[in-house]
DNA sequence: TATGAGATCAACT
DNA sequence: GTTGATCTCATAC
């Protein structure tokens, strides 16, 4: 499998977050297929970085092939991966994989057993993978970081709108592998 | 199956 | 003081 290098970022966030369905993200040697990820731009109101840098979003405005890590709710953790020339503040939300390696450590940091729900949800994914606020702005062409593109199979992409937002509901931001048991919700046919 | 509350924190008004 | 790019558990239908 081929390695994603830091130049796979470098291009439009819409070109990138389909791209990345299917590909396997590991974290210390845990993780799995990416299944489902959301798209967000700085032109968004939906984004983080909408509203300009600030302390939190620094790494959005910094060079592509980044982790961009945010508390969300107070509670949970999600990871992005920043996208496009440095600069336009974009950013892929990896919001579910399908967990391959390192199942024992993933089901005994989520304190459950059905595979299903190990990593169902962008919460979930950083619980399981043992991401949190230390990990933010790290390279994601190196370890804990390993990245593969997806075999050269094509697979079935969804399409469909994003979760959990109030602004920009509508825009069809959201990529999954068709047909997935491990999305976080599934898409409308 | 579906809705609702609670957990808990940092950015922003 | 309010509001989330959320998840889990409880209670209701």
């Amino acid at each position: 499998m081929a390695l994603i290098r830091r130049d796979f970022f470098a291009r439009s966030v819409h070109a990138v977050a389909p791209d990345l369905i299917g590909a396997t993200f590991l974290f210390g040697g845990v993780g799995g297929r990416i299944v489902e990820v959301e798209a967000y731009h700085h032109t968004d109101p939906a984004a983080h970085s909408f509203g300009g840098r600030t302390e939190r979003n620094a790494v959005m405005f910094g060079p592509p092939g980044f982790s961009y890590v945010y508390r969300s709710y107070g509670i949970h953790w999600c990871v992005n991966f920043v996208c496009e020339p440095e600069g336009s503040a974009s950013a892929v939300l990896i919001r579910a994989i399908e967990p391959l390696e390192g199942l024992a450590k993933m089901r005994r940091r989520r304190g459950l057993d059905d595979d299903r729900l190990l990593c169902s949800g962008p919460g979930r994914v950083c619980q399981a993978l043992g991401i949190s606020r230390v990990h933010n702005g790290l390279p994601l062409d190196a370890p804990p970081f390993e990245l593969h593109r997806r075999s050269r199979k094509a697979v079935e992409v969804a399409i469909g709108p994003r979760i959990g937002i109030t602004k920009a509901v509508d825009q069809p931001w959201r990529y999954g592998l068709k047909g997935s048991r491990f999305l976080s919700k599934p898409f409308r046919a």
